[in-house]
RNA sequence: GGUCCGGUGGCAGAGUGGUGAUGUAGCGGACUGCAAAUCCGCGAAUGUGGGUUCGAUUCCCGCCCGGACCUCCA
């Protein structure tokens, strides 16, 4: 049961295109698939938003109902993959599973909590061709020159979820026609594979899975025929959810599939979508090589997850400093552990997942919090964690990864200097530490430093 | 071309049919040997033209601008 404390979750579906109250098919286990990476290279920032806005949402989850189930797949068959490891000279396998585990390594860096189950479409082939032979059999799917296709027209409500009508698309004229479709919306289930193309053999030949079908396929065996909430990056909307979600329900008629939908709103790079073919992205790693993760963390969740967000470093230095002034705040506070999380970010939270205005009521009680009130630090930290901030110590966030020593025999240098009125030494051993990137600040109690 | 989303202070970014959060930047001040941090104060915005309304930034329509999708994409 939902936790009566809290207030009533309101998620924005996609679908409806309006905030719905979210009520889950079973409050005893809250079922959620997001889509995740196809595996042929490192992610970049862009990719990090829908997983982090993911992350974000399975943590609320996790407070308000007793048990989620958090399923986000690995696409591991693509032609890109395939391009990429002929490219490479490298085994398809070797290329995903690296891949895969940079994935993991970038998200373990962000404390993005790990699915409960993450599924790989390589491993449920047999999934897929048991709903294709579904979809074949009512009506659905029509096999066309080793192809298996989906037929649109027999659906529908095809086009319901993005909200655009085949007719529409079909003016728009940018779909290349196969000449084996029976109508240009038709989308591919299974297609032939070339002896060098990754293939599994299937009562159409030897061949590989469409992108769609893997999702279907695999939310069904681990969250079934209806779940809660299924989401993505906003461009995966159409064509990908649009054609999920017109597979599953046509195998599993009187299903809901899905019945929340969320999209997350694309990163920008100078106005423009974040991807590779523009070549306007920064590797996840390019960024913490450069930041440490929290900044990240707290710039992305500075935007709401459906508008766009414009990355840029300098908005990434800004979300560093804001994080240095909080981290201030649990230092002088000195939160108790585990206290409650402020009615503030949990309204805000459950009002569509408003992190911008859940980090802004943040602020009056990091000010409280510098004035030495407890509960607020407390309360602080604990609407922290939620929010995955405040992964270290404020010890930690101020002074790791620098040689203490040193810093401490320049600070009593100084003190002696000082004490004999011979500022010109003490400004010296402060602009020298400065170059360094220390800064020092001088107390009533004495002399303290952190990292700039 | 079709569909959809958005345009709020220098920047970032919420909310709202009735004198526009929050952060940051800027300015002034307190504190400091100087700084840093902290605190106090100040100025600063709803793209444009109509409509509905007692009243619109908020609702409706047109226009302009930006973005996304329609092809792989988080």
């Amino acid at each position: 049961m939902v936790d009566p404390a809290y207030p009533a979750l309101r998620l924005h579906d996609s679908h409806a295109r309006e905030k719905r109250p979210f009520s889950p098919l079973d409050p005893q286990n809250v079922r959620i698939y997001f889509c995740g990476p196809t595996v042929y290279d490192r992610a970049h920032l862009g990719n990090l938003r829908a997983m982090l806005c993911a992350d974000v949402l399975v943590r609320l989850l996790r407070t308000l109902y007793p048990c989620v189930t958090y399923v986000r797949n690995v696409t591991d068959v693509d032609d890109k993959i395939t391009a990429r490891a002929l490219e490479n000279g490298e085994d398809i396998s070797a290329l995903t599973e690296r891949t895969t585990e940079a994935f993991h390594e970038d998200l373990r860096a962000l404390d993005i909590l790990p699915p409960d189950i993450e599924p790989r479409a390589t491993h449920h082939i047999g999934d897929m061709l048991d709903l294709i032979a579904r979809l074949i059999a009512n009506g659905h799917a029509y096999e066309a020159e080793g192809h298996v296709l989906f037929a649109v027209r027999n659906f529908p409500t095809y086009g319901a979820l993005s909200g655009r009508s085949l007719d529409d698309m079909i003016a728009g004229a940018r779909v290349e026609v196969a000449p084996y479709k029976r109508d240009p919306g038709d989308f591919v289930l299974w297609k032939p594979s070339t002896p060098e193309q990754p293939g599994w053999e299937s009562p159409y030949g030897r061949g590989r899975p469409g992108w769609h079908i893997e999702c279907s396929a695999m939310s069904h065996r681990y969250l079934g025929e209806s779940f809660d909430i299924h989401g993505g990056g906003d461009d995966l909307l159409f064509p990908h959810h649009e054609n999920e979600r017109a597979q599953s329900l046509c195998c599993f008629p009187g299903s809901k599939f899905a019945t929340h939908w969320l999209h997350v709103g694309m990163l920008l790079s100078n106005g423009e979508k974040m991807s590779k073919s523009l070549g306007n992205f920064h590797t996840i790693r390019e960024a913490l090589e450069r930041s440490p993760a929290e900044p990240l963390r707290l710039l992305y969740l500075g935007a709401h997850y459906r508008s766009t967000l414009d990355f840029s470093w300098e908005k990434l230095e800004e979300a560093r400093r804001t994080l240095d002034r909080l981290y201030r705040a649990l230092e002088r506070g000195n939160p108790q552990p585990d206290a409650a999380i402020p009615a503030s970010v949990m309204d805000a939270l459950c009002d569509d997942l408003n992190t911008p205005l859940a980090i802004s009521t943040l602020h009056p009680l990091a000010d409280a919090a510098m004035q030495g009130d407890q509960d607020a630090a407390s309360g602080l930290l604990a609407a922290g964690k939620l929010l995955g901030l405040f992964t270290v110590s404020p010890a930690d966030w101020f002074q790791s990864g620098v040689d203490a020593s040193a810093i401490e025999t320049l600070i009593e240098e100084r003190l002696a200097a000082r004490k004999s009125r011979d500022f010109a030494r003490a400004d010296a051993i402060r602009a020298e530490l400065s170059a360094s990137g220390i800064t020092l600040e001088d107390g009533p109690s004495g002399t303290t430093w952190r990292k700039a």
